[in-house]
DNA sequence: AAGGTGTATACAAGTACTATATAGATTTAA
DNA sequence: TTAAATCTATATAGTACTTGTATACACCTT
């Protein structure tokens, strides 16, 4: 599947922005330390994510990026896509030229089946919103709080 | 998806071999010709190949190769794999320290959701075999093939 | 006015993919 | 037995992409 550390960086920071909702705009500095992503670069994603409709930002002192929508409303998917760009525009070789006349183009035939594969992915990507990543995430840190009182 | 060039180069190979099933063997050179696949390269993907068991290789004059099972038995996941390695072994980030203390680990949250995404694209690739796609190359030649009579 | 913050672009380093090159091992057939 | 055909193995170069850093600038709040 091939999601890139960007794309990973942006669901992380979006999980963040999650965790943080309907409060004040969260800088991009405190994602990255929390998030242990490299400051110049997590900028980089988060400005992609803004032009994608992702995430609103506010300049100037106390700025920062809060959600565009609720966390129900954004997928993975839409991270991933946002970042990644479109999910597998498989054929690298470009349109140009290269009939080779006679012989068959299995490339044809395989059009298909990388149509399908690309839809499968969006399927499941497209179920995880950032809803039910924070949720999860929330579980999982009550448990270890838990493990240390113990 | 992310489909190396190299895997499609295997599955052109397998498919070309799949057509020519039963006979004598195929010789790289030849199937980098019709295929229009550079034959140096061809000759390490059916290296690939053979290690992974995909096919079996006759040396010398009148050498060649040939598919180790029927077409019907090999599945697109099955030489995708032998050719990309794994499907998506997706932390690319090594699993050496960077415990980053009290934080939450949304990796951890995600490896879930990277196995599903992996799992549907396992199941699509695996339902594609030899046999249909060379079914498939047959009815599209010939359709092409009355194209020119008319 | 000033400082903090996001915006934009350029560029450097690392890595993976693609492809080519070179040398060698094995088999068939003359 | 020789020679040609063919696969085997490894090394290397070029390219593209990803990741990350650097620099300069624009904007907003106080």
């Amino acid at each position: 599947m091939k999601v890139s550390l960007k794309a990973t960086y942006g669901i992380m920071a979006a999980l963040d922005l999650a965790l943080h909702n309907g409060t004040s705009p969260v800088r991009a500095k405190s994602i990255a330390r929390r998030q242990a992503i490299p400051a110049r670069f997590l900028e980089q994603v988060l400005h992609a994510m803004k032009n994608a409709g992702l995430v609103d930002s506010l300049r100037g002192a106390q700025g920062g990026y809060l959600l565009s929508k609720v966390p129900a409303e954004v997928s993975l998917a839409d991270i991933v896509e946002a970042l990644d760009g479109p999910l597998s525009p498989s054929p690298k070789r470009g349109t140009s030229g290269r009939r080779t006349r006679g012989t068959a183009r299995p490339e044809l035939l395989l059009t298909s089946v990388w149509e399908r594969v690309r839809q499968a992915e969006l399927d499941v990507l497209s179920a995880v919103t950032l809803k039910e990543l924070a949720e999860r995430h929330q579980q999982l840190d009550q448990q270890r709080t838990l493990m240390y009182h113990i």
